[in-house]
RNA sequence: GCCUCGGUAGCUCAGUUGGAUAGAGCAACGGUUUUCUAAACCGUGGGUCAGGGGUUCGAAUCCCUUCCGGGGUACCA
């Protein structure tokens, strides 16, 4: 439709002799209490004209109207010129465009994107935060390939440091040997369990100093659980084989639970990067910042960075005794991560709790005169809240991810035997089906809220599969197949003869028309929410369609053609659609 | 304190680079099936777009300010 525009700065310039941007001319959709399908603002072009809204509106209109065969007729309401196009434009939108089996894939651009998500600690199982997080990493990343990158999907497993050293001493202490399979539990359900006991006994101890009269902070660093934990992490760095046997015989455990979950999810990585083998990485980036005159050290040896004239503060960069933090990881693993893949673009899926972090390691980045560190860019997320607050995974308030999706298959069967539609099904298909219906609800209420919205969920209040929901648009999308197979549609459309469109023909054509840039607005914004809520729309205005036509029982031939290759267009739409938001659709539901 | 992100219907959320009378879903109420799948469709009610000021032909949207909520501000990650 860019030819409105295009000719709109024609018109304009003819008429009013002003060459005006293509951009100032302000195109939308016309609502629907109104004539037509598309509409100008003329308020911006009255200062050219002289002349009342109304009047230029006129005069622009009859102007578009002699000079393009596909505009209909116009009319203006005060400086709003509402166009109407010819159906026969419309019928060659969905014949040349929409019903091209690329359509909605974008060229590639020779652009190589990482982007990292997951990134769970191996000492708890994966919970609803971190559902939001995979689900949202998964699918930017399927919309950043569809919209013509390279991606790399990557996960930076954090499988090292004290919190793992706490499960591994409790399990050591009081675990007699215990193992998943002798538990009947997932490897990351177990090594979960001795976190939280790690915890209630470190407290006990605390408790007791306490009593003793320690203060709190003496307490918590003298107690006995603590020193030990210290130790395992100091024989841990010395490569002791003890501790590290046992650290990976517990993490192998969790990676087990781990892949489980992920499989179940629908999850994916190209490259799984290790902190254990990062975590030591970034102390020669501080001695490139020092020489720089980047960093600088102070007198007990740490080295810092004075970012007050950016508007932060002064961060530390590496500890007194030499030792790294989590920013010098971070700055090395970004190194690494580019000396890897050399990608254009680098996008770190990560809550918003760390907005704070990405914007010291990103700006640090660029003051050592990164060239690539223009790139990145922080995905920042909300947190998932329960009314009651935050999740704590020791205080065990987590909604565990395993037991969520579980939930949501488990509901999924009970609708789905209420409805009875699927009774001939096999069980394995009843079963496959379920999941889908399941995860497609799960999936979808999680990733149509805008990522750095916030997100509540009340584990009391089911997840609805009516309405906004992603059942809905998976129903939307069996219906239609459900037509295609009785009306013996084949794999290519059937060739139409020029007709007259009905409106709700004409809305759904319309806004089928849009995923092409739908795609590129949400890779641009990263946005799953931007696709979730467009396919919704679709979904609605076909199924305003079906309830308004019939496309069976046409009355012509032609007509209930017509009808099945626009069907078949809107269930391709609905299919790719939910694809980037890693949900799939199913032939009956 | 300072930084930062939110605040739109009872609830959960949309709302493009500023455009027409601010839209959906859920919940409530009413209607639609001898017809292609009723997980659907149609209708009714429901709003001080947190409050105030400003910018202009026009503000939920941009600027300032106040209030409320989240997060951050560690030699934690």
């Amino acid at each position: 439709m860019n030819f409105i525009a295009s000719l709109t700065v024609q018109a304009i310039k003819d008429l009013y002799q002003v060459k005006v941007d293509e951009k100032s001319v302000n195109l939308q959709e016309t609502r629907k209490e109104f004539e037509g399908q598309v509409t100008i603002v003329t308020f911006p072009f009255t200062k050219y004209s002289k002349k009342s809204p109304e009047q230029t509106g006129s005069e622009i209109g009859d102007y578009l109207v002699a000079h393009a065969a596909e505009i209909a007729s116009y009319n203006v309401i005060k400086g709003f010129l509402n166009l109407s196009l010819t159906d026969s434009f419309w019928l060659q939108l969905l014949d040349t465009e929409i019903s091209k089996p690329d359509f909605g894939e974008i060229p590639k651009n020779g652009k190589r994107v990482m982007v990292e998500y997951s990134s769970p600690n191996t000492n708890k199982p994966l919970h609803l935060g971190h559902v939001r997080n995979n689900l949202l990493g998964f699918s930017v990343a399927a919309i950043l390939e569809a919209a013509g990158y390279e991606v790399i999907k990557t996960n930076l497993v954090n499988d090292r440091g004290i919190h793992i050293c706490k499960s591994m001493l409790a399990w050591e202490k009081y675990g007699k040997g215990e193992t998943p399979e002798s538990a009947g539990l997932k490897g990351d359900k177990l090594v979960g369990n001795y976190y939280v006991l790690f915890d209630k006994e470190y407290k006990k101890e605390v408790d007791l100093l306490k009593a003793a009269g320690k203060s709190e902070e003496e307490a918590k660093r003298e107690a006995p659980l603590m020193l030990q934990a210290q130790e395992m992490l100091r024989q841990w760095e010395a490569g002791d084989d003890e501790v590290i046997d046992l650290w990976k015989r517990m993490n192998s455990w969790v990676y087990d639970g781990f892949e489980e979950t992920y499989e179940k999810m629908g999850i994916t990585f190209d490259k799984v990067y290790y902190e254990s083998n990062t975590y030591l990485l970034g102390k020669d980036i501080i001695e490139e910042g020092l020489s720089k005159g980047v960093f600088f050290r102070k007198e007990d040896n740490s080295v810092w960075i004075d970012l007050t004239a950016d508007g932060l503060d002064q961060k530390l960069v590496l500890r007194g005794d030499g030792t790294s933090v989590y920013i010098t990881q971070d700055l090395g693993t970004a190194q690494l991560k580019y000396d890897d893949y050399r990608m254009d673009n680098s996008i770190y899926v990560v809550g918003n709790e760390q907005d704070y972090h990405f914007k010291v390691l990103f700006l640090i980045l660029k003051k050592l005169g990164k060239s690539w560190a223009e790139g990145l860019y922080h995905l920042s997320y909300g947190m998932v809240d329960l009314p009651s607050g935050k999740m704590k995974s020791r205080e065990g308030t987590v909604v565990d991810a395993d037991d969520l999706m579980a939930e949501m298959i488990d509901t999924a069967k009970l609708r789905t035997e209420e409805l009875g539609k699927v009774d001939d099904f096999s069980e394995e298909e009843k079963g496959g089906l379920y999941e889908m219906i399941g995860l497609g609800a799960l999936k979808y209420f999680l990733l149509k809220v805008e990522p750095k919205k916030r997100l509540l969920f009340d584990p009391n209040e089911s997840i609805d599969f009516q309405g906004h929901t992603g059942p809905f648009i998976q129903y939307t999308h069996a219906r239609i197949k459900s037509v295609l197979t009785k009306g013996n549609y084949g794999t290519t459309p059937f060739s139409v003869q020029p007709m007259s469109l009905e409106a709700s023909e004409r809305d759904l054509i319309k806004e089928l028309a849009k995923f092409t840039d739908i795609v590129k607005g949400a890779a641009a914004d990263y946005s799953p929410a931007v696709i979730a809520n467009y396919v919704y729309e679709v979904a609605k205005l076909y199924n305003k369609f079906y309830h308004e036509v019939s496309i069976l029982k046409a009355e012509e031939k032609s007509l209930k053609e017509f009808r099945l290759n626009l069907s078949a267009a809107t269930a391709t739409v609905i299919q790719k659609a939910m694809r980037l938001l890693g949900i799939q659709v199913p032939e009956r539901m």
